[in-house]
DNA sequence: GTCTATGTTTCTCAATTTGAGAACTTCCCA
DNA sequence: TGGGAAGTTCTCAAATTGAGAAACATAGAC
């Protein structure tokens, strides 16, 4: 033992708060003895007498005046801990990783109505792309995260968060598919190498035998959309995402076949790696699904 | 075991710091099968896994990871404790009673010392009276008290604080003690029975053959002087106090014989209770006197 | 005074917990 | 395919803890 430990403060403070060995053996199911013993234990350990011995009394000394202050806090913590490790309810915190788009246009109203059935749950959000955020959950860097399909994770379990349709961002002045597959020849903008959004919009481009002149690399949708809106070229983006950036006025969003425009949104965390906060956070799932 | 022990929590930690067992081990100077066994335990003391065992790598869970913040707390709040109290610094409460003539003439200034050298010490004051504050140090109510003589206290160990110098204090019109006396005859004006002033000033009439009309029992030297300026009767307190309360120009002080004048003030205590607060309380006494 | 009720402390012994060391298992890498 | 580094399991000895009996102390009651 090289710490104090807290069972001595527990009965340390049984003492005190029941004024004698005796009451205090009762109190926690002991025998006199223990008390005692564990008590003059304490005592040497920390090489101060916590009680004035007179006449069959115990009284407090300073020192144990201090000592009470000091176990009561400590018996506190350590019961909250415990509570907090024990108890059915989610706590703590729960770190996951998300697509920009995923959080500018679908985790806000789930994380604020997930915040209030769990406010004892502290969020941390880590966004980038779909290969990093399974690269992230592969190494415990986030609890879960949002990504999007095409995606490979055998060996990661999922669940289906959202489904997006995907849409061509083009200029303003751009009025047809065939205009904006020309348009594409010049500049394409889109987020990192990783990003799901960008790998089909290549794949429409390569669909549609358009060779990009060069990628514009953008690290947010607002930036996107204003390079697009400046005429600077195309990009691709969830229409969700194009909502909640408030950038239908800024540039006009083009239809692309379903083949291309459906994907989804999946929630992917590590075999057999589940919490309390994590299940809690896929029951919100669920029901923010059946609403 | 029936609470959480400290060590398997500093075990807990040092793993996750050092970020492995072997180098746990090493660092706390216990052997790998021991830390391996403590967590294990751990674990099914609290019933969560706390790490993921994958390939020979231990990766915290959400749960471990709730756990270690409070594991921090714990271990910090635990060092405090045992830092504290092994210390040989004084810290904690100093809970002494005084005098009111003590406290308002005396103290202010020592105490105001006293805290700037040991800010860690938190200090209450009770008054009283010389009776009922040895009372109080025989039932560890306080630690200490500023009692005045005559007094009792055999077994309690005492030290001289201060020396202080008693004075009839009688309304501005009264010009020699031979009127005082008179006035006397009619109210006396003291403190509670135990208070020692009181029993000198009444040693004093009863040596000069003065039966008082009545006694007014007051409960602070402000009341007293306000009623002495009103000429309802004498009192008496030391000289100290008469300037400490600015009372020089609503009242008189008349000069007492020396062997009634003389008294003085000590510090006591229960014999063999001494903390470190006190005994710095007693230095800083000494110190005050050499000045 | 002596007795009794109520406490605390001491002592001994058995049960439990802890720690060391060696053997065993895995996985990674050259 | 054979080390090396890391974690786990096993066994045994040592330390700690808890129960119970007995000794010891004190304050009232008679």
């Amino acid at each position: 033992m090289r710490n104090i430990d807290i069972d001595s403060l527990e009965i340390f403070k049984a003492v005190v708060d029941c004024g004698g060995v005796t009451r205090a053996a009762v109190r926690l199911n002991r025998v006199q003895s223990n008390i005692t013993t564990r008590v003059k234990n304490l005592e040497e350990r920390l090489q101060v007498s916590l009680f004035h011995r007179e006449s069959g009394k115990l009284v407090l000394t300073a020192e144990g005046q201090k000592l009470l202050t000091y176990a009561e806090r400590l018996l506190r913590l350590s019961a909250e801990a415990e509570a907090a490790l024990m108890s059915r309810l989610p706590s703590g915190a729960l770190r996951i990783g998300t697509l920009e788009s995923t959080a500018a246009a679908r985790l806000p109203p789930l994380l604020s109505s997930y915040h209030e059935r769990y406010p004892e749950v502290r969020i941390e959000l880590v966004t980038g792309d779909t290969t990093s955020m399974i690269e992230r959950v592969r190494n415990f860097d986030v609890q879960a995260a949002f990504v999007s399909e095409p995606f490979r994770a055998d060996d990661l379990e999922t669940c289906l968060a959202f489904s997006e349709e995907l849409a061509l961002i083009a200029p303003k002045n751009v009025v047809s598919i065939t205009e904006a597959r020309k348009l594409a020849q010049r500049t394409v903008i889109a987020f990192a190498t990783g990003c799901s959004y960008r790998r089909i919009l290549e794949n429409w481009l390569s669909a549609s035998r358009i060779m990009p002149g060069r990628v514009l690399e953008l690290a947010s949708y607002h930036a996107i959309t204003a390079c697009v809106a400046a005429g600077s070229g195309i990009g691709i983006m969830p229409r969700s995402v194009l909502k909640a950036v408030n950038a239908g006025g800024q540039v006009q969003a083009l239809p692309l076949s379903p083949e291309f425009s459906q994907t989804r949104t999946h929630l992917v965390w590590r075999v057999g790696y589940s919490s309390l906060a994590l299940e809690a956070l896929q029951e919100e799932l669920r029901r923010f699904d059946s609403d």
